[in-house]
DNA sequence: GTTAACAACGTAACCGGTTACACGGGCGAA
DNA sequence: TTCGCCCGTGTAACCGGTTACGTTGTTAAC
């Protein structure tokens, strides 16, 4: 692999004058210029990035740290940081924790030196432990995560807001009784979208404790979670699924007891994953812009490295929409399929 | 930031030492490698990768670059290079080319000295332009692309095969009339799939010119597709649509006009996305394992890197698998419903 | 007692770029 | 003519690590 020293020789050129025309630096006549560029082709130089970003001290690179890869959400938040992070030349470091607490801080470390930023998914860990592990020196951004005590900018989904427009969206539809079933314990998004739900059915409903089923976000504990709704004695006549996943499986579960949705019981889930809109009948669901959550992250970072504060910008909160679609139909409405 | 050279003052030894300390190399007494690892606790430093890699002249990184980051296809496929390469303490370095050929340049030049290789899925380009933008002192692997003249190393889907296969099952299941949606013209991947379709039309069914509709690969050209299959003359009773999504499009397209699937035609795709086994009925595809094709190409991309040569292993198909279900159901099946 | 061998550690060159500073020449102004 | 300035270019230090090689001190072998 030709160097820089090699162009320059070949050139008849020093380093530095190499260097200054291929950068399009001033100070350099054309018939240098030129002269150096045709060694440039006649060698086939390409600069060595590692090298230069260690003179530089940028390397044009953000770091991407997520729980994980699975699944349409992670890929849309990677898209949406990508787009904005393509449009300055930066690129993507991919750094995956695979759920382990202890990753975490191994793929933080590998970071040092590789980039210029960072962008941090962190799913159940502490705020204490995460200002542990991060180098206070290294511009981050958290993303769907509210940092809370610590003063690192982020940007979240308002899971808390939705899951109450959600709720009082179905007892407006008429609904009684409705059922909500919980994503995993510790998981932030989960606890907020339960606590939506519990505060719309007091609030609004005047219900106290609300049914609520467990689950984990997967389409298994959803179809559980209508095991348990059917041989149960718990009056429903809506359900409302903490995820889109959770309620894929509730209405198979549901539709195999031959149940049905809306009919016998309204079903409203929550992210608006693309398959939301091609169950028969359709999902209803909050709709969340993930990929924006992604973009809107890398903005924040491109502007704190481009030396601007944030200031009340700092942080972001993206609030989802409703989409109301054929299984919270009313029941007029139920039999004209709605796309 | 700490540096080496800081530890080394603070610990009382020289950068050498330190260096040898930290990384675990022999030569180095108790106590001093003690003190070297007090001085990196109290300093908290942590190696910085770019400057390490220019001197081990590895970066513990490989580089990959698609074409696009959009759907549930591409996250796979970095699902499955992830999995393979975290086992073995690599890190990704996302490229993409955003379509754009000229950008296929800038994004291989731009991982020089950034990556020790390079995983390149090129969709609709031309084997001599890569082997122009390739550097050959990088190893490569190719992703779903059949290097043909190039000696590349690659892994792709036998796409001929399965469309062939699921011709065959569609006659075999008393079709006579069926109809190829295909893909965009310069697609390697749908041309593939179209020969098989015409091959095994020709040499199963007996059928010369089979009727074949254009398409693109999305949702949206498979419901033009259902459009002209209905308002032409065309007789139709099986449909082999060249992917998942343009299937998905044509099933909407014939629901609103009142068809049943399969009752009145049976319609197939390729590629099992997700989506498939949800839909009602479920579709019948061909299922291909895109995060194997992922981590595949990771393995050999490694083998390389260690020195080993891959042989016959250079070249990966992966043949996928018929997933018969709801929409090829026979007449007697079409009414039980099959998860 | 001398020497060879080896272990522990230090010095400095190097990876491949960038850039501060030095230097020489050409030109305008006094 | 001489001084000063600016422009184009070269020299060398530097980024933050790794490592070849040299040095010193200890021990085993003769």
């Amino acid at each position: 692999m030709a160097t820089l020293r090699d162009v320059a020789r070949e050139a008849g050129v020093s380093v530095a004058t190499a260097s200054r025309a291929i950068n399009g630096l001033g100070n350099v006549t054309a018939p240098t210029k030129a002269a150096v560029m045709a060694a440039v082709k006649k060698l086939n130089f390409v600069p060595h990035s590692g090298a230069r970003s260690l003179t530089r001290r940028k390397t044009d690179t953000v770091g991407v740290i997520l729980p994980d890869l699975f699944g349409e959400f992670f890929s849309e938040i990677i898209r949406g940081i990508d787009l904005v992070a393509h449009e300055s030349g930066m690129h993507l470091l991919l750094g995956n924790m695979h759920g382990s607490t202890h990753e975490t801080a191994a793929a933080i470390a590998a970071m040092r030196g590789r980039v210029d930023g960072l962008l941090v998914m962190p799913p159940d860990l502490k705020p204490e432990l995460l200002s542990d592990y991060l180098d206070p020196a290294l511009p981050t951004v958290l993303l769907n995560y509210d940092a809370g005590s610590l003063d690192l900018p982020f940007v979240a989904v308002d899971n808390y807001r939705g899951a109450y427009a959600m709720t009082e969206a179905l007892l407006a539809r008429g609904a009684r009784h409705v059922v909500h079933i919980a994503g995993p314990k510790h998981n932030r998004d989960a606890r907020d979208r339960q606590r939506g739900f519990v505060d719309a059915m007091a609030k609004i409903g005047g219900v106290r404790n609300p049914a609520i089923l467990p689950g984990d976000f997967s389409e298994e504990s959803g179809l559980k979670a209508a095991g348990l709704l059917l041989q149960g004695q718990l009056p429903a006549d809506a359900v409302f699924a903490a995820n889109d996943q959770m309620a894929v499986g509730l209405i198979a579960g549901l539709a195999e007891a031959g149940k049905s949705v809306p009919g016998d019981v309204m079903v409203a889930g929550f992210d608006d994953i693309p398959l939301a809109r091609h169950l028969n009948p359709s999902l209803s669901t909050m709709q969340v812009h993930i990929d924006r959550l992604g973009s809107t992250a890398m903005m924040m970072l491109l502007r704190i490295l481009r030396g601007e504060t944030l200031g009340s910008a700092s942080a972001t909160i993206l609030t989802p929409a409703l989409i109301a679609r054929g299984t919270t139909a009313m029941a007029a409405q139920a039999m004209t399929a709605q796309p």
